[in-house]
Formats: structure tokens, C-alpha cells, sequence
DNA sequence: TGGTTAGTGGAGCGGTGGCTCCATAAACAG
DNA sequence: CTGTTTATGGAGCCACCGCTCCACTAACCA
């Protein structure tokens, strides 16, 4: 056996890790966001990542652990689209029309599984699986977050008339996003998404463009 | 031990069934619309449905039939609001709107769990449970059959101009319906949804009321 | 009254899901 | 070199999941 040390991480003691931790992590992450967390089993894992048992413990410690992990990989790889498209420029308006064609297109994008990792997952666990629910929890409320700012922020630009109802307007949006996840779930394509995308824009407060 | 014939249906030959076979089918479905399939387990089910194993296979089979049962008894049991407000007087966007004042009651009604027990099944699931899934997306193709049928029916009564895209409309609020669901699970109040639902509506063909 | 049919309680089983242990390997520091 | 630290492969463990078997019970029909 030849010993080659393919890991990014910088040097430490003892013996170098033999597999690149980033990439086993991605392919950990779009086999969560393929099949879930209870969906997803042990030896799938490690089989898609190419470790053995003792290398999967060492390096990322449990199977929740990982999935936590994986959760942030999504975030800032696949799921980066999201607070990507809100910030561009533009109106409000703007950014939303724009959030909804890219919402489209990462949901059907064929590199990965349909859909959205962050949307379904720990909706029907067990409960001893609360702690993941209500982390799951926390990472959707992330998207409304964003929303509600950027609404803010059109709001102060003038975008929006004072008084608007932002956290009304964050909210709808958040439910036709977590919906075309399920759409996209169940084998709606991009060109249906965006035509509800864009439908869903119609409800914009004002009255259509 | 006494022996007491709870079973509704008629009797035939053999020794009578101890239990009510509705009833259990009802506690069941309660659990799966809680758990969802795969994170409930055999045991959370024949205590909740107060039934030995053997009475459990003998009179339903195994899990995965019981749970086709139970989407029917949750079809015309909790979820039987939606064909009837759909199914209602006035205009085809009145029925919608009755629509969504009902779902989201529904999703929010304290006498069961939070949401849907369609909207959300069978979506993460690993591939031996590709008939369930199939089955799941096949019941959940039934309300956009249903909402389809309706705005057909809109466009024949004048509601709506002649060669509107139904289709459009159905999907997008069937991914209305899908993230209320969601919503829901998160803990989404009842107003909350409502005001998702009402604000839908605005993005009705020709504009708002 | 006996034969047939169906329901019940409870013990237990095979598979597997998530995890652990241990002997060994390979890097480092001194 | 030696000692320390960390990584690896692989055997194997335990709990639990969905399910089965069997002896027994209780209704029906003739």
C-alpha cells in the first residue's frame, strides 16, 4: 500500500490523514441531501465517502455531527445562491425576482439531488431526534432572516412604502420557497418552478409590474 | 379475561375481533402523520393502537399496508377540507379563497399534529421505499387534479378569461399548500398562514380583489 | 357437540443500523 | 534511534426494528 497524503489541512503530529477531508464531507452532504438524515444509513456514508468506520469516527465523530457539518457545506456550496441573489442589485423587487429564478434553477440543477437540502429535512423525526429538528428549524429561519432584511433595506430605499408589512411579505415568500422544494421533489422542472416563481410575484404589495 | 366484541364490522365466522379496527386505524394514522413512515417505529404503533403484534398483522397486514391505510383515512377523515372547500358555492376564486382560510386552519388545528400528513411523506426516503414514495407523490398529484378541475370549471362559468393556464395557477398554489405545510411544522401559527393564503390570492389572474 | 375459522398474547428471531476496539502504520519531536 | 501522536483497516458488538410462530381462545355452522 502506498501512502500518499491527499489532505488540505496543514501538516500537524502523527500520521497525515490519507483522504481529503473537504471532498469526503461534500460527497457525505449530497447523499443527506438525497435521502435525509434517518434515510440516509451508516454504510451508505461511508461507502460514498470512501472510509472505513475508524477513519469516519475519527475525522468527523458521529453521524449527526457530520450532518451538521454537511448542513454547512450545503449553506455555503450548493445553497450559497440564496443570499447571493438577494444581494445584488436593484430594488427589492428585484432581488425577489431574481431570488426566484435562481431558487428555480438550483432546485432542478442536475449536479445534485432535486431540491433543497435545508427545506424538508427534520420535519418527521423521532423524538429523540428533537435536537436535529430544532436545528433544522434554526437553518430555514435563516432564509426568512434574510429576507426580512433585505425587505428593510427596500423599506429605507424607498423600494417599499413605510409601514410595509415585512415580515408578511418574508413569510409568503419562505412558504412558495419551501413548497417548490417539494415541487421539486417530486419531479417539477425548472421551466413549472419558475412559472410559479414568477406568479408568486404578481402578490407583490403594490400590485404587479 | 372477559371478552367484550368491540368490532364494528359484521360478524362472520371465527372468534370476534377485541378491538375497534377503525379506531386503531385512527391512532395509527395520528402517529404516521406525526412521525411520518420511516421515523415511526413497529412499537410506537401497536401501543398507540393498544394491539399485540399478532393482532397487528392479522388485521392489517404489516407496516407499509397500514400506512396506505391510514392515508386514506386521513384523506377522508382530517384532510377531507380540502375537496370541500374547494367544492363550495360562489366563484372559482372564492372556492380558493375558502381554500386557503381552511388550510390554514387545518394545518394549524390542535386536535392532531401540525400540518399534513401527505404534503411531507416520502420525500427523503431511501430507494427501497421507492413505492411508498411513488404512491405519496401520486396522492399528492390527486389536489393538483382537483384544483385543476375547479379552475376548468372557472373558466366555464366566465370566472376566468377563456384559454387561462390552469396548470400555471394549480401549481402555483399547490406550492402554496406544500410550504404552508412546512410552515406549519416549524411552529407557523394560524394567522400566520392565513395571511400567507390571503396574500397568495393576490397573484390571482387579472389582479386583486 | 364437534369441526372450522379467525383473533390473541407472548416469546423470540434474523437483519442491520450506528458504533467501538484494537493492532498496526506513519508522521512528528527530541 | 525512541517516544508520542494521530490515522487506518477490519472484526465485531449491542440494541432495536419489523416480523413470525405457536399454543390458546372464542365465535360460527352443522
Amino acid at each position: 500500500m502506498t501512502t500518499k497524503v491527499e489532505s488540505q489541512t496543514p501538516r500537524g503530529r502523527g500520521r497525515p490523514r490519507l483522504f481529503d477531508r473537504t471532498a469526503a464531507l461534500d460527497r457525505a452532504m449530497r447523499v443527506f441531501w438525497d435521502r435525509g438524515y434517518e434515510g440516509t444509513t451508516f454504510d451508505e456514508l461511508i461507502t460514498a465517502m470512501g472510509l472505513s468506520p475508524s477513519s469516519f469516527y475519527n475525522a468527523f465523530g458521529n453521524k449527526e455531527a457530520l450532518y451538521r457539518e454537511a448542513v454547512g457545506a450545503y449553506l455555503t456550496g450548493p445553497g450559497g445562491f440564496f443570499p447571493k441573489a438577494l444581494a445584488g442589485e436593484g430594488s427589492a423587487r428585484d432581488a425577489f425576482a431574481r431570488l426566484m429564478i435562481a431558487t428555480a434553477a438550483a432546485y432542478t440543477d442536475d449536479t445534485g439531488p432535486a431540491g433543497c437540502m435545508i427545506s424538508l429535512a427534520g420535519l418527521h423525526d423521532a423524538p429523540e431526534r428533537a435536537d436535529l429538528r430544532d436545528f433544522m428549524r434554526e437553518v430555514r429561519g435563516r432564509s426568512l432572516a434574510l429576507m426580512v432584511e433585505r425587505l428593510d433595506e427596500g423599506v429605507r430605499n424607498g423600494d417599499l412604502p413605510k409601514g410595509t408589512d415585512v415580515a408578511q411579505i418574508a413569510d409568503f415568500f419562505e412558504t412558495v420557497f419551501r413548497g417548490m422544494a417539494v415541487r421539486a421533489r417530486d419531479g417539477a422542472d425548472r421551466e413549472m418552478l419558475e412559472k410559479t416563481g414568477v406568479m408568486a410575484l404578481d402578490a407583490w404589495p403594490g400590485g404587479r409590474a
